[in-house]
DNA sequence: GAGAATGATTACAAACGCGAACGGTTCTCC
DNA sequence: GGAGAACCGTTCGCGTTTGTAATCATTCTC
């Protein structure tokens, strides 16, 4: 067996290794999510308006790294079903306020709920201690990497 | 400020953080290898026919948890190039087993050599001692969630 | 008040992936 | 030995998704 054979059975790197579990957990994550009707990008919009209210759309564009033009589609799809209101502003109406409804603000905390059964199901195999050592690792590369904090990278090409 | 609002500024959990670095890391990679001329999906093929030569493109879509017919596009791009080639078996002529030409290995070798490089990027933050650990950590979630080791999960739907 | 600039939206086109149907080959079993 | 089932690879058509550019409304500049 040729030499290149060996190097490529390696096991593969840690970012390899990140990445496939990454891409892993958002699977798990989209089918939890999908009973009550929602797909991720619409679950991180969801998360960003009941983080910081009122923004405009350009500037929630710009926050989660996606094209104004896709926002459009996205809050659509949550204003059609009461979750979430576009308020005008008064004073310039060519704003959009993005806010959460009552039946939106309770939605997402059913997220977060499922949220949390997500991450016990992932880090099932990891004690306590395990578990904090491993987010304070990870949360070190994402200061590091320049994410931003609670926005998932994958609004630019999702 | 309702409570509902505090509780969504929380930092988001493991699992959370998990995908949001795993998105990040292949998305970086994806531009690194884009200097070779091939994809992510290309990449995982080459890997994935280096470490097992000869396999049909049956096996090799079971592997990969692909669609079979999505194999054909991928293996004809790398087939063009003449980075892989489809051998005929000659004693079941429905079989097309896949192997690597020389050009093939050596480019599966740069991709693994630019793989150190990006390895080395994401986790510059980190002394080696805890790069064995979050190694450690992840390489068990990996086994106990079921991964195929070396294959990106991603395939299910990239 | 005219024209540039800004926010949201729409229109259009390109890329991608899956499922089903299709030809070619081999296997089963009478 | 031959008919039909099973299997492999491929092609085709459809729906989904995304980005770019043009469009409409509104506000700012001067």
């Amino acid at each position: 067996m040729p030499a290149s054979a060996r190097r490529l059975d390696d096991p593969p790197g840690s970012a390899f290794l990140l990445a496939a579990l990454g891409a892993h957990a958002a699977a798990r994550f989209a089918e939890r999510i999908a009973a009550l009707d929602v797909t991720p990008a619409q679950t991180g919009l969801l998360r960003a308006i009941a983080a910081t209210p009122g923004q405009s759309q350009q500037a929630m564009a710009q926050l989660l790294g996606t094209p104004p033009s896709r926002l459009v589609g996205l809050v659509d799809s949550l204003a059609d079903r009461g979750l979430v209101e576009r308020r005008r502003n008064p004073t310039d109406r060519r704003l959009h306020a993005l806010h959460l409804t009552a039946e939106g603000a309770a939605l997402a905390e059913r997220i977060e709920s499922v949220g949390r059964e997500h991450d016990d199901a992932i880090l099932r195999s990891l004690e306590h201690s395990e578990r904090s050592r491993l987010r304070s690792l990870l949360a070190r590369i994402a200061e590091d990497q320049g994410l931003t904090p609670g926005v998932h990278p994958g609004y630019r090409r999702m």
